[in-house]
DNA sequence: GATTTTTTTTATCATTTGTTAAATGGTTTC
DNA sequence: GAAACCATTTAACAAATGATAAAAAAAATC
């Protein structure tokens, strides 16, 4: 997805402070596999995804648990690192060889302080990342597995059909045996 | 807690913007079971809890789910009315007798246009408000129910006082009969 | 302060999900 | 295209959680 279209459906900024934003967007490609941010670093960019997908995960003991995927359109954000600079806790890899935009925050967060739509921009980034946390947190507590499983095929059937389903099991809470066993019966 | 300290909670405010915001706040106060947001409407203010805890809930088939506490400081938010002016999901309940700080949104989103400082702090009220939601959701893919109560009993200790079990045990997802079990085993 | 009502705990049994291991199916590599 | 490797499904058993009902404890009401 270009970066016009994607930097619009957050909020549609005068061209002045487009353009102003764009100059500090680049474009970059990494190969399936990389590792784009690592747990326990303060990561000094956020992304947009031209091409591909990336999952976040982080490790509970000895296992790591998905809990986000990325494809076209999505922005890759460490909330730790984007918000407080602080460390985040989660490593996020590319599972396609990927197309992103990127964009260093400490320019971001310079132009928040210079330009009032570019200010606005950023509130309505926030907001709408916020909105699709909460809706994640609602469906996580209010439905099965089995529910989730089903509304992901019905919302995002590129992730079933792109993604390993041990990630996806991980994602949705269950083991790769109970996704297994949801699958069978759903058919 | 007093609106000068949540504000600056969250932003600090050149004098001039933070009495401009300061002017469209008022105060208001709800005996105990007032229902402040109903769910299937448009909300239009926003709160800050000067004194009191409330609960979000929401309804999944006949039986209602907790997903939300607030107490002295939380900002009280339908965020989809608040984001997209949109009906909100859920009922927000009063658990004890409340004062408030109420912020009307439309004021408040004129001034987001007017004021960059203004813009700024909803940006980052914004930003907190993720990072809170995506903690949240988090503890609850990572973390077994056991391990999320001894979080709540060590974290927000006044809220396990103050609120009844059964809400706690649906905040947790799990029946009321397991959290006895389970304050049954910690003990 | 005794009674009624509500909240919380305990007990029993059924159901669901996890664990481990083996079998099947699909891809990649030489 | 056979061999090796990885992903997914199936099977059997164990462990955890839910449902229901009853008992105990706590709170509210008169």
């Amino acid at each position: 997805m270009l970066i016009d279209k994607i930097l619009d459906q957050i909020y549609i900024l005068p061209e002045t402070s487009k353009q102003v934003l764009k100059s500090h967007i680049s474009e970059v490609k990494f190969p399936k596999g990389h590792v784009l941010f690592k747990a326990n670093k303060t990561e000094s960019s956020i992304y947009f995804i031209k091409k591909g997908i990336v999952r976040a995960y982080a490790y509970s003991e000895d296992n790591e648990i998905t809990f986000w995927f990325g494809k076209e359109g999505d922005p890759i954000v460490s909330m730790q690192s984007y918000v407080n600079t602080k460390k985040g806790y989660e490593d996020v890899a590319l599972l396609e060889d990927c197309e992103l935009y990127e964009l260093k925050t400490d320019k971001l967060q310079s132009l928040f302080l210079e330009d009032i739509h570019i200010a606005n921009w950023g509130r309505k980034f926030a907001e709408f990342e916020l909105i699709k946390s909460e809706e994640r947190l609602i469906a996580l507590q209010f439905n099965t597995a089995t529910d989730r499983y089903i509304a992901l095929l019905k919302n995002h059937p590129s992730i079933i059909q792109r993604v390993q389903l041990k990630h996806i099991a991980s994602y949705l809470g269950i083991t790769q045996v109970s996704l297994s066993r949801i699958r069978a019966e759903i058919k």
